[in-house]
DNA sequence: ATAAATGTTAAAGGATACTTTAAGTCAACC
DNA sequence: GGTTGACTTAAAGTATCCTTTAACATTTAT
C-alpha cells in the first residue's frame, strides 16, 4: 500500500507540515515521488516508526540526521548506528527513572494540597506537619535530557 | 540558611541567569532581596523543588505562573492549585506510559541491530525474519506532551 | 583599599522545532 | 474547461526557553 502525506500525518499524530520539515531536515530518506508528490509506502513506515519514536523521546533533529546518514552508507554502520540507539535507549531509561521521581514529588505535593483543604487551610496543615516532611533539596537526583510525547 | 543565587543554581543545576530568568517570568515569588541580591532561604526550597519538578516534567512557564498567581491569593485557590497539581500528575503518568512504549520500540531496533551485526549484514536479517515481526504504525498509542529533565 | 568575584538589569541573541504564508502545480469532479 | 482540493517550495513567522552581553553595583579576598 502507499499512502499521500496526510494520511501518514494523520497516523503519526503530526501535521502533513511537519512530515515535510523532517523531509527537508534530511529524516526521511528516499521518499518516493509522483509528479513531486511524495508517496509513502509500507518500508517507509518502518523507518517512520523508529523516527517517532527518537523524536518523541528528543532525539536532536541533528542526531537522528546523524543515524540517517549512517544508514544510507549500509552494513559498515551498524556498529555506529547501534551505539546511537543504544545511547539514546540509556536516555529513556533514565528519563523513566527522574519522572518516577517526579511523580512521587508531585503526588505528595497533591496530598499536601488535599490535606489542606480537608483541614480548612494550608496554615493548619503546616503546624501539623513535622518540620520537614521528608523532602530536602539536596536528595534532588540528577538528569540530562528531555523528554517529549504527542502522538507516537 | 540562606543562600546565593549561585549555590541555589548549584544545587538545582541550573544556571543563575536561569533562576533569575523564571524571577522575571514570575516564577520565584517574594524573594528576599538585600541591597537588590537574591537570598534564598529554607522556604524558597520547598518551592523551588516544586518549581524544579514542574519545569523538568515540561509543564509551561505560563501554567507555573498561573500557580504561582493561585497560591499568592491564599487558602481560597487551594482547590484550583489542587487541580492543576492533578493535571500534572496525568501527564506524568502518561509520558511514563509512553515511555515504557518507546523504551520497547528502541530496544527492538537494538536487537535488531545487534542482529544484523551478528549476521555480517542486514539484508540476510531481513531475509530470516518474518515479513512483519510484530510492528506496525497503526498500533502506535496516544500522547500530548513532553517531558524534561536535567538535574532535579 | 583595591582587585577579583559575584551580584544586578535590560535588551539582544541563540537553539530548537515547528507552523504559516504566499505563490504556484496538478489531478479530479461537475 | 473551470473550479476545488491536495499537493509543492521557499521564506518568514511563532513558540518556548533560556543565554549572553554590556554596563554597572556590591561583596569578598588579599
Amino acid at each position: 500500500m502507499s499512502y499521500t502525506i496526510k494520511e501518514v500525518a494523520e497516523m503519526m499524530g503530526v501535521k502533513p507540515s511537519t512530515l515535510r520539515y523532517y523531509d527537508g531536515e534530511g529524516l526521511l530518506p528516499n521518499i518516493k515521488r509522483v509528479n513531486g508528490i511524495r508517496i509513502f509506502d509500507d518500508k517507509d513506515f518502518k523507518w517512520l516508526r523508529i523516527l517517532n519514536c527518537l523524536k518523541k523521546t528528543n532525539m536532536p533533529s541533528k542526531k537522528i540526521k546523524e543515524y540517517v546518514e549512517l544508514a544510507k552508507l549500509g552494513d559498515e554502520t551498524l556498529n555506529d548506528r547501534l551505539s546511537l540507539i543504544t545511547e539514546q535507549k540509556g536516555k529513556i531509561l533514565n528519563d523513566i527513572k527522574n519522572y518516577h521521581y517526579f511523580l512521587k514529588e508531585i503526588e505528595y505535593k497533591e496530598w499536601y494540597l488535599k490535606e489542606a483543604l480537608r483541614l480548612g487551610d494550608e496554615k493548619a496543615l503546616l503546624d501539623s506537619l513535622p518540620d520537614k516532611a521528608g523532602f530536602e533539596l539536596d536528595k534532588i537526583p540528577e538528569t540530562k535530557t528531555k523528554v517529549q510525547n504527542g502522538k507516537y
